[in-house]
DNA sequence: TAGGTTTCTTGAACCGGTTTAAGCCAACGG
DNA sequence: CCGTTGGCTTAAACCGGTTCAAGAAACCTA
């Protein structure tokens, strides 16, 4: 069995210096053809790859991006973001010879000692900020830190850090209108997290259209959670001006209402229309079929990935518009019996 | 801003050799008490972080184990034990200062690549081998690039990587009972991917212990997915000797199980029972609740995480059984109701 | 053809740890 | 009193790349 190859022996072999060896493969200029040539038949007949952790030392890079998720561990499970999301990540990162370093945190506190710690050891040298709170701590850390990174949404301060966003307005436009043009007047909204920026711009945006549209709305504050979607919806359905119809800040909560509705002995859809967003696969699988806004979270991937690539590699990146969310209409949303 | 501290920078501050502070460090023998106690206070002092990549280098580890889950894109988010499975790989992987990597990938041969490419470029030291299959190539791949792994559950042939398993016939068998005693007599199996590991033993068990019981089975063979999960209920519920209870080898299908009852109109769960497996929080938010087997993906994050750890860093490592898996009771199983 | 450029190439230093042969010194035994 | 022994400590080599000042070679131009 034999050794690894290394720089040098691919400059032995190829005739040259090893430093010449590392302007090549670095694709820097003044290295002449011929030489190039050589150096690259020598590495390929050897099967050279260069030593990450060598070029990790001396760059003073990981070659790795983090992804810090810290998930209350009874809401784990329900999300149908994040593999989705993480492979998108992967597509692009891979190509780049990178790698995703991921950590599961239960609380705030071991979030923050994470980002110190993966900053102190440089174990990354960017990370993709997910879960953006509409006043994130996360942002101030990093930069205090020295450290770098990408936010999903934009935050509400200044932020030194590019951001990727989607437009969510024009999707809950549509929704609503979907909804007003089937005929519902009172449409409530389940409302996420309100320290969380998407769950607050989601519900504003909901109140503003509903307005346009002379919808009357009644909202629901939760954690995004299933289990407080599910009191929620238990609290909408007890009201003498029960809405006809429900829309959820995302999908998982919607699941929960529509298992509310069906324990109430509601007829599904008639009696209430219900709606999601996120467009988890999920969605397709429960009855009735959920009526959701698309959020192509792979998408969101491959965007915050090249974006911090971007920074890391060249020091700078501009911001990344997602294109809208669309509407997917499915069995859920229809038009309101005239019992009501 | 001054710069990271390095070794020098310690054992000068100690007034000793850098040599010195590495045994120093590492709890080596033969360094004299008072020294290591001069290195510690300067250590302490200069708040110094061995850094990662020297050490890698010098050590030819990466100290990081790898994650590689291969997903076909519309199942990737029904997957209730990833999340909490990483959270409890974290856990034991942040104490020893290790990091996960982790990839999600499309297809077998990407798969591949990305074992290789993450062996060759020393990215990892040690893989999770989730998902196993029946008779997994990825552990013939991976010892033959000189990796090692660890896997959840046993694999077929001989496998030089040591296993974490779990009891889940006593689950089945309480499961069933469980059934047996509410007064069905027509159990259905939905069974997954009959190539995964887990998929054959949860099916296997399922037929003797039915036998036993004195059960009626009838088994419909699935990849996992709630698409393929809908169709086998269809296929169950059109049949003249309808079982009054089905039984699903994971939690998505039943989900999707429950789905195609309602759509049917069947008045759950007395006309039908459903169970799941894999004890996903998410099947407290369905209607009914579903009756589910306890899975812990906590537990076989640590228990996997310290097993490849071991392996990794002391050359060997015992196979670690879990405690058997429980039944949880909710609401989806209940008496038959006598029309049947 | 000499002198001045420009283009390539080299060698050595450097990144920040780990390892180990050799040196030092005190204690010990004969 | 001296040779040994054993415990500490050091200095230097090493891991495998990148960088850059300086030298060599090729190319012009007058």
């Amino acid at each position: 069995m034999m050794r690894k190859p290394t720089i040098d022996d691919v400059a032995r072999e190829a005739g040259v210096s090893k430093g010449l060896v590392s302007l090549a493969l670095n694709g820097r200029p003044g290295v002449s053809a011929a030489a190039r040539e050589r150096i690259d038949a020598a590495a390929a007949e050897l099967g050279w790859r260069p030593s990450t952790n060598a070029r990790s030392l001396a760059m003073k890079r990981a070659y790795s991006l983090g992804l810090v998720v810290r998930r209350d561990p009874s809401t784990f499970e329900a999300d149908p973001f994040f593999a989705a999301y993480v492979a998108g990540v992967e597509s692009v990162l891979a190509a780049h010879g990178q790698v995703l370093v991921l950590s599961v945190v239960p609380d705030h506190e071991t979030e923050t000692q994470t980002y110190r710690r993966l900053i102190a050891d440089q174990r990354v040298d960017g990370f993709l900020l997910t879960d953006l709170l509409e006043s994130d701590p996360r942002i101030e850390l990093i930069a205090g830190l020295g450290g770098r990174a990408v936010t999903l949404g934009r935050p509400q301060g200044e932020s030194p850090f590019p951001a990727v966003t989607r437009d969510y307005a024009s999707g809950i436009e549509s929704l609503l209108t979907h909804l007003a043009e089937l005929g519902h007047r009172r449409v409530a909204h389940v409302a996420g997290d309100e320290n969380m920026q998407h769950a607050r711009t989601r519900l504003e945006r909901h109140r503003e259209v509903a307005d346009r549209l002379g919808l009357e709305t009644v909202v629901e504050h939760t954690d995004f959670s299933p289990e407080q979607g599910m009191d929620a919806t238990r609290r909408l359905l007890a009201r003498p001006d029960r809405p006809t119809a429900i829309v959820y800040a995302n999908d998982p909560m919607a699941f929960a209402g529509i298992a509310v509705a069906h324990e109430l002995g509601l007829d599904l859809p008639g009696e209430l229309s219900i709606a999601g967003m996120d467009g988890s696969d999920m969605g397709r699988f429960v009855y009735p079929t959920l009526t959701t806004l698309d959020n192509d979270p792979a998408g969101w991937g491959r965007a915050s990935t090249q974006a911090l690539l971007d920074l890391v590699e060249r020091g700078q990146a501009a911001d990344v518009p997602l294109p809208p969310a669309a509407l997917i209409v499915r069995a859920s949303t229809t038009a309101p019996t005239a019992t009501a």
